[in-house]
DNA sequence: TGTACATCAGTGAACGCGCGTTCACTGATGTAC
DNA sequence: TGTACATCAGTGAACGCGCGTTCACTGATGTAC
């Protein structure tokens, strides 16, 4: 199965072929160090050079492959809270499918967010800008309920950081006891509940252990009351 | 200033050189690529091959500048919760020095935690489950005074996935709007209360937003009846 | 006190390797006449 | 329909570089006699 040239006009086919080329060594190797010239060339079936018909240089080359991952987060982003109205609802889909992402594609994820500084290109940065206006687009909603207090800004960093810090030390601390299944969603819940009561006290305050014990108990108490059916649709609400 | 041999026995004084030498080009090029057995060597002002003498290859190096940090980082969470009796408390001390580490020494704490997984020895993977026991002697008493439920290790994770994604985050995206002076500290206190709050309900249920609001404030008018002047000490609780 | 010797911290030169990148070239294809 | 030519996808060989690592060596120091 030798490669055959393109025809003129067709060049650009090497362009997906090389970068489907350095996506496979990168899962394959688990790096991106092992993202050579040579080796994606060769993937190919074309020899070094010819790599620079496409790429200015390996940068550029790392960036594309970058690139098409920020891509895919985004949409896989984006689908997450498609039809979902409730607000909590959707912040917790949002995070879960955050973490499922970096679960599911960790070499990737490792690339975007956990590469050597130099790394990051301004389309890179652009990416990221984006991968963070989604998550206060979740996050927006929530304060426009009434649900969460503050600045959005400020919350939508916290609410980024729970679930990076999932999915990076799911990542770099594998051998810890990780349940994948349900991690993204329990971190989100465990995050917006958080979120949404510290916006109520006051930081400063302290609250010792067994104040903390009652308040919650009788926080748990009235929310059950108000508790619809598991999945229920939202628009029915008891009481 | 020409460095003078060290006379028979003293050797290993070289071996404290070596690692503060790698440890200073580690943070002037701020990536672990930059540490070259040459280039340690040279600033060191010794040969490229005596490294050898004390390092049985590059990764021992390397490995061993990754240990001093490991130490450094448990001190310093040590310190944290010294003398906070207190569990919410202490947990909250815990995590915000944890991110105030990450955010002094953010190239040593990308050494440790952000790495290429290759360079994970078997002293790291101890030193990191020492981290991990750390965070957990935070979680602990939380438990034990009924503030969390459920499961040490998992929620140990969850902790430690909190503040490692603010730690990380603030790395890997330092142009956003970091307050490096709080952030610690608010979101360790987010996910104690997140943590405590979920322990309370049902994981499957689901509460529209409008009942989160009442209950929540609820909680916090509650709380806020059970409270202490700011900072008092524990002991004397009101109410 | 003087001398031979073992010890050991550190040297100097060289090795082979894989890398990113450059540059002059090739040869099939489509097109103009 | 045949031929010359421009186009352009891809080649082959080579470049210099910095790297980790090896190996035989050096030369000052402390010690045994």
């Amino acid at each position: 199965m030798k490669r055959t040239r393109a025809n003129p006009g067709d060049g650009a086919a090497l362009r997906q072929t090389l970068l489907d080329a350095a996506e496979r060594i990168l899962l394959e190797h688990g790096t991106e160090a092992a993202i050579t010239l040579r080796g994606v060339a060769t993937a190919a079936q074309v020899t070094t050079p010819s790599v620079y018909l496409h790429f200015a240089d390996k940068q550029a080359l790392v960036d594309a492959v970058a690139m098409r991952v920020w891509t895919d987060l985004d949409k896989h982003l984006c689908a997450a809270r498609q039809n979902v109205p409730d607000p909590m609802r959707a912040l917790r889909k949002t995070g879960a499918a955050y973490v499922e992402f970096a679960a599911r594609h960790p070499v990737q994820y490792r690339l975007l967010m956990m590469s050597a500084p130099s790394a990051r290109s301004a389309a890179q940065q652009t990416a990221a800008e984006a991968c963070f206006a989604h998550i206060a687009a979740a996050v927006q909603p929530c304060l426009a309920a009434g649900v969460f207090r503050g600045d959005l800004e400020q919350l939508t960093l916290r609410m980024w950081a729970a679930v990076h810090g999932c999915a990076a030390l799911l990542i770099s601390q594998p051998q810890l006891p990780w349940d994948q299944d349900t991690l993204g969603d329990e971190v989100s819940r465990m995050a917006g509940l958080g979120t949404a009561l510290a916006g109520r006290l006051d930081p400063s305050a302290f609250y010792p252990a067994d104040a903390f014990v009652d308040a919650l108990d009788e926080t748990a108490t009235s929310l059950e009351r108000h508790h619809l059916a598991p999945d229920a649709p939202e628009k029915h609400r008891h009481g």
